[in-house]
DNA sequence: TTAATTCAGACTAAAACAGTAGGATTTACA
DNA sequence: TGTAAATCCTACTGTTTTAGTCTGAATTAA
């Protein structure tokens, strides 16, 4: 799982979207605002979850993106894999391709940088975007 | 936690360095050869190492570098931290200064981004260096 | 018609990554 | 005592990734 801001700044962006869920379609240009992130940035962020069918668009004059699916059925792993492309830490491509298998000792690493990208993944497999903003809803609807 | 090839191949080396523990100094020439490494990188990395206390080294002809502290007691995260200075994820420096408190919806992933780091974290402290090279020993003995 | 908005793609500065290169120093051993 | 094998030290460098910017087109509410 790679962690950039990109793919941090998507999941505030959708967080920001699922605050604001009842009021339409939400514009890039408040959410540039609230959560100050470029708009061009933010452009070409949508893009990839609009590709990714996470959120619908509305052009034109108040238009702006609204969420395509639930937050409760959105997995924080949908929207940084969308916006990021690669989804693996790191991988052992080099030595698989000369043949890394067990029986040398030259990857013993291997096995253990599987793990721990299995224990990312899982992590933001579990969190829903609901998850995030149920706490800071009170406050804001 | 940044996870790059330096961390990868530091942990690899002082595995190596683990399984020949009972050779007396093992020379970065060996490790280089054994694990594929580039030969000028690893002795950067052993630098680190060695600065961390992680290993000793032994100059001269027929020296190299020895491990410093049991396999046992050495945790994953000890060598990563080592050479590859930064241990958080992403943070939330920018805002952060600006102030970035839970009062608005600014930060809503900055608990989520701290709760992977921790994730990561522990992980690579729950496992030791002596867990990677166990399952080796007998091979190599 | 105009202003607000998404859409699209090319471009770019800066940083990080993954090393190289070249030499100095130390030491076992012949 | 000379030499080869090793660590030590510090710069340098090519490539890729990151984190955007810039420009303009298309769409649509008012």
């Amino acid at each position: 799982m790679k962690l950039t801001t990109k793919g941090r700044y998507a999941v505030m962006a959708m967080a920001d979207l699922a605050l604001f869920k009842d009021k339409g379609p939400i514009s890039l240009t408040d959410i540039s605002i609230r959560q100050n992130i470029s708009l061009a940035y933010l452009e070409q962020i949508f893009i990839k979850l609009k590709q990714e069918n996470l959120v619908k668009s509305v052009r034109g004059a108040k238009g702006g993106y609204v969420l395509d699916v639930p937050p409760e059925e959105i997995k924080i792993s949908n929207i940084i894999s969308a916006v990021d492309e690669e989804i693996k830490t790191l991988n052992c491509k080099k030595e698989s391709k000369k043949g890394c298998n067990n029986k040398s000792s030259k990857c013993i690493t291997h096995n253990l940088w599987d793990q721990l990208d299995q224990h990312i993944n899982s992590f933001f497999e579990k969190v829903k975007l609901q998850d995030l903003v149920k706490k800071n809803q009170t406050a804001n609807k």
